[in-house]
DNA sequence: TTGCCCCTGGCACCGGGTGTCACTAACGTC
DNA sequence: GACGTTAGTGACACCCGGTGCCAGGGGCAA
C-alpha cells in the first residue's frame, strides 16, 4: 500500500489524510463535513471517496499493512515460547514506533478513542486484528479460531492494548512500549495487583 | 423504562421493536430501511425516530435498565470479596435471564455480534458498562476510574463476556451462565489452560 | 364548547455514501 | 501528427439515516 516516491496517487492520498486529520482534530470529527476536507485538500467530494471508502477511514492510515505485520510477527514467533507471551510480545513489537511517528500516532489515537463515531468504527478495523491473533492461538493450541481460548486471547489482549493506548494518551510523557508491556502483563498474569 | 400494563406508548414501542428485530433477522440489518420497519409496525418513518434515536437502537431493548442493574449489583457486593471476583459475579448475575427470555436475547445478540453496523454501534453502548465497572474497581482499590487497573478490569471483563456470548451463540444447546462463568474464570485466573 | 397537551404524519433539509457519465491529460502505436 | 487507450477527476442524481418544523387530531379538563 505504500507507494514509490513521487507517486502522484500516494501523494494525493497523504495530502487528503493530513487535511482530514488536521480538521478533525481542530473542529471535531462530526463538525467537519467531507466538503471541508475535500476543499482543504484541493479535490472534489467525489474524489475523496475514491481515496477513502468512508469518512472514518481517513484517520487510519495504512492499517492494513499494520495488521499484516502483526500476522507475520506472530507466524515468526518461537514455537517454544508460551502462546500468550508470544501474542503480548507481538503486540508490543508491532506498536514499536519510531520517535518521529509518535506525534501523528497520538493524533490518530486521540481521535479514535475519543470521537464516538470513530470509536464505533474502530470495532470493524480491530476485527481483523482479532482474527489474526485467534488464528495464531488456534494454530499453536491445535484448536480452531472459533474455540474459546483463541477467541478469548484475541479479545483480552486487544482490550489490554486499547487500555494501554488510553493510558499513553492520558500521560503525555509516558512510553507507549512501557504502557503496553505493563498492561498486557497485568492481564496475562491474572491481575497480580488485585491479589490479597 | 418499563411502562405500566396497557400503556399505549410502551406497547407501540414494543411492537416497533419486534417488527425491527424480525425484519433485521430475516433480511439483514443493512437490507432493511426504516420505511420497512415503520410500515410493518404501522407507523410513519418520522414516528420511528420518536421511539428510537437510531436504527441500531431498535435492537437493544431497555439496555439502560440492564446497566443500572449491573451498577446496583456491583454496589451491593461484599467488600470482603476480591474485586475481580465481584465483577465477574456481577457480570454473570446480570446476564441470568429467565428461560423464556433466552430466544429473544439470542436473536438480539446474533444481530449485534454479526452485523457490522451493529457491532460498531455496540461499542457506544458498552462504554456505559465499562464506566460502571471502572468506577466500582476504582472505589474498591482507592484509585480513580481513569487509572490502569480499573480501566483494564472493565475492558478485559467485557472482552471475556463478549467472547462468552459468541460461544453461547455458536452452541445452540449451551448455557449462557456456564459460558460466562467459564470464560471469565479462564481470563481472571490468567489463562490456566495455556500454562505448560 | 373552548382550550390545552400529547402523539402523530408530512415535508424539507442535512450529510455520508454510490453509480454513472463526460472530460482531460497522459501514453503508446501506426 | 492523428489515433485509440487508459487513469484520474468532477459533476450530477440518487439512496438512506437522521433532524427541525409545522400542521392536524384525539383525549381531557374547565
Amino acid at each position: 500500500m505504500t507507494d514509490a516516491p513521487g507517486d502522484a496517487w500516494g501523494d494525493t492520498r497523504a495530502r487528503v489524510e493530513q487535511a482530514a486529520l488536521d480538521l478533525f482534530t481542530l473542529k471535531g470529527f462530526e463538525q467537519v463535513i467531507i466538503d471541508d476536507v475535500a476543499a482543504a485538500a484541493g479535490i472534489s467530494r467525489r474524489t475523496f471517496f475514491r481515496y477513502f471508502a468512508t469518512k472514518a477511514d481517513a484517520v487510519w492510515g495504512d492499517f492494513g499493512t499494520h495488521v499484516a505485520r502483526l500476522e507475520r510477527l506472530l507466524a515468526d514467533t518461537d514455537p517454544a515460547e508460551p502462546v500468550l507471551a508470544s501474542v503480548c510480545a507481538a503486540y508490543v513489537e508491532v506498536n514499536d514506533y519510531a520517535e518521529a511517528d509518535l506525534p501523528l500516532l497520538r493524533e490518530r489515537m486521540q481521535l479514535i478513542l475519543t470521537e464516538p463515531a470513530l470509536l464505533a468504527h474502530s470495532q470493524l478495523r480491530y476485527a481483523d486484528v482479532d482474527r489474526v491473533v485467534a488464528e495464531h492461538v488456534a494454530r499453536r493450541t491445535g484448536t480452531t479460531p472459533a474455540a474459546l481460548v483463541p477467541r478469548l486471547v484475541a479479545a483480552s489482549t486487544r482490550a489490554a492494548a486499547t487500555t494501554a493506548f488510553q493510558m499513553w494518551l492520558a500521560d503525555e510523557g509516558s512510553s507507549l512500549t512501557v504502557q503496553l508491556h505493563q498492561t498486557l502483563d497485568e492481564m496475562a498474569r491474572g491481575f497480580p495487583t488485585l491479589r490479597p
